[in-house]
RNA sequence: GGGCGCGUAGCUCAGUGGUAGAGCAUCUCCCUUUUAAGGAGAGGGUCCCUGGUUCGAGACCAGGCGCGCUCACCA
């Protein structure tokens, strides 16, 4: 059995590189350097060029090409800023040296050192006085190459196109699809970049549990945990809201997080079980206000990670300049269906779902059909950014009831491509209907709404009662905005390390 | 969970019932400004798994596994 897979190409090759590591040992070549004194990088070697100069340089990155004719060689490196040539030639580095340079295989990890020049081609490179293994690499990567046809289009061959592979070896994807790493840059300068909006008004990043005993702030079913000395049961935060607002309790006028959040649901394009939320709260401030606020935040982010407002999305001109539609969604529903929902009660409602043709199971509550039909009439209409303000009180429960609009809430949704971005509300801070809109969900979950909390957050409720300001509250799914900013089509392309079922077994 | 699709060399893919293929990658030789370098040669396969049909299965059938897309669920 184990000839057998001692037989396979795979192991061929990396048996073939283990014998040239032997090699290089034997030369007294450490194959895994501890250092090396890098001096520039590829993009700015091509960028600042002088002809004549013979600037010396000393590089490092990974080999991603090589060609060799004979006695002289070229090459190309990738560092983490791009891709240079060198060439090296045995007559400048010495016959041992290129020797050593022979037993390189594309995916070696070199420093490079010598004069930057132009080929006759054209090309800025690197002549090569002096090169440094820096780790040898054992395994082969896929090899994507490029040419340029006729038309001058880039034309890529053989490139690393699975996207299982591509997830669960995210580390290769990155090296061979520059385009990725482009994409994940672009995320963390979008976080960096509300960072410091948020900082910069005074708001306050704090953390708050991943690990409660009781889970609440979202509708979601929770991945349960144990602890063993205390041996109960705690559950991984679905959101970071409760605690959050038990701050602005305390006396922070304006605090964040970037969370963690778990929600043990389904996945697909734009759903993974784990995921990024940022969460603000800020005092003495409404709806309203934090209307404005997204909007000066997100602006803010388009500016400074793209340096621009208008977005071509999915071939659609998109302006996140301010200020952003604003539509009420009763209204709008009312405007698409001629009903008026806040008339019926859910038993009309689900009549005229049935007279519809609308799919429905019979269970929902008012505020569910409510949003059913606003999901089939309204949603995918929203393209440019809008606000959908004043919802349904039955599908708030945090939400403070609205100041002159019986049986709404005062909360507003962003949407961008028929797409939820954001959700926001002025922050329910009566602790007696608090706690009474707990006592109802948790009634739902009784009746078998497995996505209502299980139990009333007592704990909540008593710091509401010392008294919790007028706040206006917001979330943002960072993986959704860097889905939508970068115009990627799947959560599993914004976030890193997606979450898979297990491999059987890493093979080889 | 439903529907559709995919699974063949390290990578990208051909192969519609009759000897498992191509390009790149790998190995040997030649080649001191190449860039999909080039020339000559060589090696490399559990055709996802299990069963079935057949004289004969990579291909056809059934079941399974894995993955992707999509619908539903998930405010």
């Amino acid at each position: 059995m184990e000839n057998q897979e001692s037989k396979t190409e795979l192991n061929i090759l990396i048996q073939r590189r283990l014998e040239e590591l032997k090699e290089l040992k034997e030369k007294n070549i450490e194959p895994f350097a501890y250092s090396y004194d890098v001096d520039s990088k590829s993009s700015e070697i091509k960028n600042s060029f002088v002809e004549d100069e013979k600037k010396d340089v000393k590089v490092a990155g990974r080999i991603m090409a090589i060609r060799r004719m004979g006695k002289a060689s070229f090459a190309h490196i990738q560092d983490n800023y791009g891709r240079i040539q060198f060439y090296i030639k045995k007559d400048d580095i010495g016959e041992e040296a290129y020797s050593v340079f022979k037993l390189l295989d594309i995916g070696d990890i070199v420093g490079i050192s010598g004069y930057v020049f132009k080929t006759k081609t054209g090309e800025v490179s690197i002549h090569t006085k002096e090169l440094t293994l820096l780790s040898k690499s054992l395994r082969p990567i896929p090899i994507a190459k490029e040419e340029t046809d006729e038309d001058g289009n880039k034309v890529v061959h053989d490139q690393f196109t699975d996207k299982e592979l591509r997830y669960r070896q995210r580390y290769v994807d990155l090296i061979v699809n520059p385009e990725v790493k482009d994409v994940f840059v672009k995320r963390s300068k979008i976080i960096t970049q509300l960072r410091k909006f948020m900082d910069n008004l005074g708001i306050l990043e704090v953390e708050t549990p991943i690990l409660q005993s009781l889970y609440g702030g979202a509708s979601a079913r929770p991945f349960i945990t144990h602890h063993n000395t205390l041996d109960m049961e705690l559950y991984l935060r679905i959101a970071d809201e409760l605690y959050l607002k038990r701050l602005i309790v305390g006396g922070f006028d304006g605090v964040y997080e970037i969370s963690k959040d778990f929600r043990n649901e389904g996945m697909d394009r734009t759903h993974n079980p784990e995921f990024t939320m940022l969460e603000v709260y800020v005092a003495y401030k409404d709806y309203e206000w934090m209307m404005e606020f997204v909007e000066r935040m997100i602006n803010d982010v388009c500016i400074s990670v793209f340096g621009k407002t208008e977005f071509d999305i999915d071939g659609t001109e998109i302006s996140f300049k301010a200020p952003w539609n604003r539509v009420s969604m009763v209204d709008e529903i009312e405007k698409e269906t001629g009903v008026n929902v806040l008339e019926h009660d859910a038993e009309g409602l689900k009549a005229i779902c049935k007279q519809r043709k609308i799919d429905i199971d019979g269970n929902e509550n008012k505020g569910q059909l409510i949003d059913l039909l606003f999901e089939i009439s309204v949603q995918d209409k929203l393209i440019q950014p809008t606000f959908l303000i004043d919802y349904p009180v039955e599908l708030s429960p945090l939400a403070k009831p609205h100041r002159t609009r019986a049986g709404l809430v005062e909360r507003f949704e962003g949407f961008v491509m028929g797409k939820e971005i954001c959700n926001a509300f002025s922050e329910l801070n009566d602790p007696i209907d608090q706690k009474q809109r707990f006592e109802d969900q948790t009634k739902m979950h009784e009746e078998g709404d497995d996505e209502a909390p299980n139990q009333v957050d007592e704990d909540y409720i008593r710091a509401l009662e010392f008294g919790l300001p007028p706040t206006a509250g917001l979330g943002i799914g960072i993986d959704r905005l860097t889905m939508l900013l970068t115009n990627q089509p799947s959560i599993r392309d914004v976030i890193l390390f997606p979450h898979m079922r297990p491999e059987k077994q890493v093979k080889e």
